[in-house]
DNA sequence: CGGATCGAC
DNA sequence: CTATGTCGATCCG
């Protein structure tokens, strides 16, 4: 019963505008809390998605827990000690407080609703949103007083509020009024950051001084009787009598039925219908002078967005973006607060402000939070110390500058782009043909994107969502990047096999599928991409051809799903020797050197495969033999039986945690283990009774794990997939998830525990200790010596890429510790023109996650290693 | 690198 | 009947 309450209790707080105000229709009051919650309730309860949603909030219940767990075995001393440390770092910050910007966040009300109502009088006076049946993009205010909200799906708000119109979305218009309003916003500061087509971000610093000189001419603006706005169906009347400080907010007829405004409309009783703007000529127009203070330049932009919108917006100040945009929020819908550049001022501010309020704090922190005891931003301060020993280095810091009223001071350009998706939710589709269909749609959709923006990645994501509103996401990296319909669908196609595949026979039941592009090419990139890789698989036919050009390999070899996979029987005979020699290594325990050899052998699949791509010949078939479980795998493609290999290693190491209880249901149990892979379960099972004895097995066969699909990579365009294993570790996204708690203890007694979900694929396992191994580099064919896989697997990497090996370079290995400066980058691709593409990075704030104590974690601390520190 | 999660609009 | 689409960040294995 307590979780019965929780669905969309916390959103509808403070929501519920005065109600008695002034109802301009007799008898619409709207609704209280209680009635709406309930009503919701009902229309929710028992449903798929509501399952789901209860799954999920028991998920974080159990992040609770845990955390509380750890809470209780932090000592005083432990909490001296970080309370030290993180005042330091709050003395810190503190000293490096910036006052001296004025940031401004402008924020529409009710957008799209908006637009909707100033273009359509019909729909002003009635509640309505924008959305559909299935999900609400937005509503009005009319219509929040029933409880009716942004991202609430149209029935359930139609069952709050039966007259509610639903308005389809039409992002052409929204986009275009946008696009009006950041014109406003650019001549106060050109350099405006939008978030969306609603929200933006000013710096108005610079601009503040310039215009403290100004004289009052160049601060007047008239004011239009006859807002004449894109369709020229305005009727808007300004304000009669507007001084310099007055609040421009009473003018607004449209949005606030609830306000007095609404009252007053007096629709066109007098249209000065010249267009001329001759302020003397006609009497109706009167002008208005805005003053120099950050206040009144916030004014004059809330006004000239009405006057040239007939829409209204909120809007903040303050010094930071953090606060500025906490501010705006404050005198919503239609006016302004000001944040004074005090240090006084802001605490105070934030001193008593729910942390859900605070940008970046969503729903679940927001639990974890409250579950800890913390509500208000004060708390937030007080348990700074408690706060760093729970989370992340990231995620308190950010508390910390939080809790200080902190945020960036400066609008960051738009970083480059990290991915491009595109994805649809659909009335459930179990066919296999339809779903590759739909695939094969949204690669296209996507390439289409990919191509106006000029763009190609190397990582394709698939990612399904099944009836029950489990989602999961599958994704692969191909060699060279790829944009078009056929590349990406080459990808895509075959995660979704794999899938498909896992729960075999028993169809999957989608609602939504979606394909995701990332990996973009950076300029240095880009040249490889284009000549080394090829001369490398090339050899000797140096070419700048780009019939040649990896791509086109790509699609030949890869792409055409009727083609044989050719020199298989080259390829074969070397890999099958190679195996007898695996095998032996993993039933007699690897020793060290064996260990060298079986790292070797990926030494001879890149020569095979560089062999392969020579010889013209050869089309004969073969079966390739899994050097694991031992089980022949026909006609795979290499990938797939790479995949193979790695989720035998995997499932094997895993042996100890695959004998958890599957408590599931008991259909769950056929299904995700046909007879055949139960046996090679068996099978593996019992060769790692022997090779996991020693400590070196495991290290040998994480080796092999890493170093097998650092071929694939290769094989993925070199070589055409026709058919994929069975893979041994399905996941059934129709079969329930089994959460159980892995405690890892760091020793020091700072412990803590993790989630896992055991029916996914099989991972985690301790690595035991670390000793340095001497790798043989399959490229370079230099000796390796090095204590991490990640670093070795990038060495090659490295290789592959430059194809002749300078220097291996490393790239991101953040420096430890400080200052936390908010450097990252936004995406918002909001001026595109084309498709409603609405894109808004918020503010970045980290998620949290339970840390590791950062004094625990483990990092390269090298950033740069040259080829000689491999070198022996 | 891949997968899951969170958060924002 | 009917619970979005797109993107970035973070964390972990």
């Amino acid at each position: 019963m307590d979780s019965t309450n929780k669905v969309n209790s916390s959103s509808s707080e403070g929501l519920l505008l005065r109600m008695g105000l002034n109802d301009n229709k007799a008898g619409m009051q709207g609704l209280d809390k209680e009635r709406i919650n309930k009503i919701i309730m009902e229309a929710t309860k028992g449903s798929r998605f509501y399952e789901n949603e209860l799954k999920k909030d028991q998920q974080v219940n159990q992040r609770i827990e845990k955390l509380l767990k750890v809470k209780e075995k932090i000592n005083s001393q432990q909490l001296m000690k970080a309370q030290l440390q993180v005042d330091r770092l709050a003395v810190e910050l503190e000293q490096s407080r910036d006052l001296s910007c004025s940031i401004v966040h402008i924020d529409m009300d009710a957008f799209y609703a908006a637009v909707e109502m100033r273009d359509n009088p019909e729909l002003r006076e009635k509640p309505i949103a924008v959305g559909s049946m299935s999900m609400l993009s937005t509503s009005n205010y009319y219509a929040r007083r029933f409880g009716v909200r942004a991202a609430m799906p149209g029935f359930i708000a139609k069952k709050l509020c039966p007259h509610l119109t639903i308005v389809p979305l039409n992002f052409e218009k929204y986009g275009e009024v946008s696009k009006q309003v950041r014109e406003v916003l650019a001549e106060y500061d050109p350099n405006c950051m939008p978030m969306g087509l609603d929200e933006a971000y000013l710096n108005i610093t610079k601009y503040l001084e310039k215009r403290q000189n100004w004289p009052e001419d160049k601060r007047r603006y008239s004011i239009k009787t006859d807002n004449t706005t894109i369709n020229g169906k305005q009727d808007i009347i300004a304000p009669v009598d507007l001084k310099l400080s007055d609040e421009i907010h009473s003018s607004s007829p449209i949005l606030f039925e609830d306000d007095s405004s609404l009252a007053q409309e007096q629709t066109p009783s007098l249209l000065p219908d010249e267009e001329q703007r001759d302020k003397q000529s006609v009497t109706e127009i009167k002008s208005v002078v805005f003053g120099t203070s950050a206040e009144e330049v916030v004014k004059e932009i809330r006004f000239r967005i009405e006057q040239k919108t007939g829409l209204t917006a909120s809007a903040g100040i303050a010094p930071n973006t953090m606060l500025a945009k906490m501010c705006s929020d404050q005198n919503k819908p239609n006016g302004q607060y000001s944040l004074p550049p005090e240090r006084k001022a802001v605490m105070d501010f934030m001193k008593d402000l729910p942390i859900r309020k605070i940008p970046g704090i969503g729903k679940v922190t927001e639990k974890m939070l409250k579950a800890l005891g913390i509500e208000t931003c004060t708390e937030l301060y007080q348990q700074r110390a408690m706060l760093s020993l729970l989370f992340s280095e990231t995620s308190w810091h950010n508390f910390l500058d939080i809790s200080l009223g902190l945020g960036s001071t400066h609008l960051e350009r738009d970083g480059e782009r990290k991915s491009m998706s595109t994805e649809r939710t659909f009335y459930e589709i179990s066919a296999e043909e339809e779903q590759y269909t739909l695939c094969q749609e949204l690669c296209r959709d996507l390439a289409q994107d990919l191509q106006k923006e000029g763009l190609k990645g190397r990582t394709v994501t698939l990612k399904l969502k099944n009836v029950r509103f489990e989602v999961k996401t599958r994704a692969f990296t191909v060699f060279s990047a790829v944009s078009t319909e056929k590349e990406l669908f080459a990808v895509a196609k075959d995660l979704l096999r794999t899938e498909i595949e896992n729960v075999a026979p028993h169809p999957l039941r989608l609602r939504l599928m979606g394909v995701r592009v990332s990996g973009f090419l950076n300029e240095e990139e880009r040249k490889y991409q284009q000549s080394s890789i090829v001369s490398f698989l090339q050899p000797g036919k140096q070419t700048s051809d780009s019939s040649l050009s990896p791509r086109k390999l790509y699609q030949e070899h890869f792409t055409k799903p009727s083609e044989t996979f050719q020199r298989e029987s080259f390829f074969n005979k070397k890999r099958a020797a190679k195996q007898q020699q695996n095998q032996k290594t993993f039933v007699n325990g690897p020793t060290n050197e064996q260990n060298l050899q079986d790292i070797n052998s990926s030494v001879i699949l890149i020569e095979e495969i560089k062999e392969a791509f020579d010889s013209k010949n050869a089309d004969d078939f073969q079966i390739l033999i899994c050097p694991v479980c031992f089980e022949e795998q026909k006609n795979s493609t290499l990938e797939a039986f790479n995949r193979h290999i790695d989720k035998c290693l995997n499932g094997t190491l895993n042996k100890d945690n695959a004998e958890m209880p599957n408590n599931n249901s008991q259909e769950s149990v056929h299904n995700v283990f046909s007879d055949k892979e139960l046996c090679q379960k068996n099978k593996m099972n019992k060769l790692v009774d022997t090779a996991q004895s020693t400590n070196i097995a495991d290290n040998s066969a994480s080796i092999s794990t890493k170093a097998f699909p650092k071929v694939v990579v290769m094989n993925n365009h070199s070589m055409e997939g026709k058919q994929s294993l069975p893979s041994d570790s399905a996941c059934n996204m129709n079969i329930e998830q089994n959460y159980s708690p892995t405690i890892i203890s760091l020793g020091n007694g700072e412990n803590f525990e993790m989630t896992k979900c055991m029916q996914d694929t099989p991972s985690a396992y301790s690595p035991g200790p670390r000793e340095y191994k001497v790798l043989v580099c399959p490229v370079c064919n230099l000796e390796q010596k090095t204590t991490d896989l990640v670093l070795f697997n990038r060495h090659v990497d490295v290789c592959l890429n430059k194809g002749i090996i300078q220097e291996l370079t490393e790239e991101k290995v953040s420096p430890v510790g400080s200052h936390i400066t908010e450097n990252s980058k936004n995406v918002g691709n909001l001026d595109k023109g084309h498709n409603c593409t609405n894109s808004t990075t918020g503010t970045k704030r980290p998620g949290l996650m339970i840390s590791q104590s950062s004094s625990k974690k483990i990092k390269p601390s090298n950033s740069k290693c040259t080829i000689e520190t491999f070198l022996k």
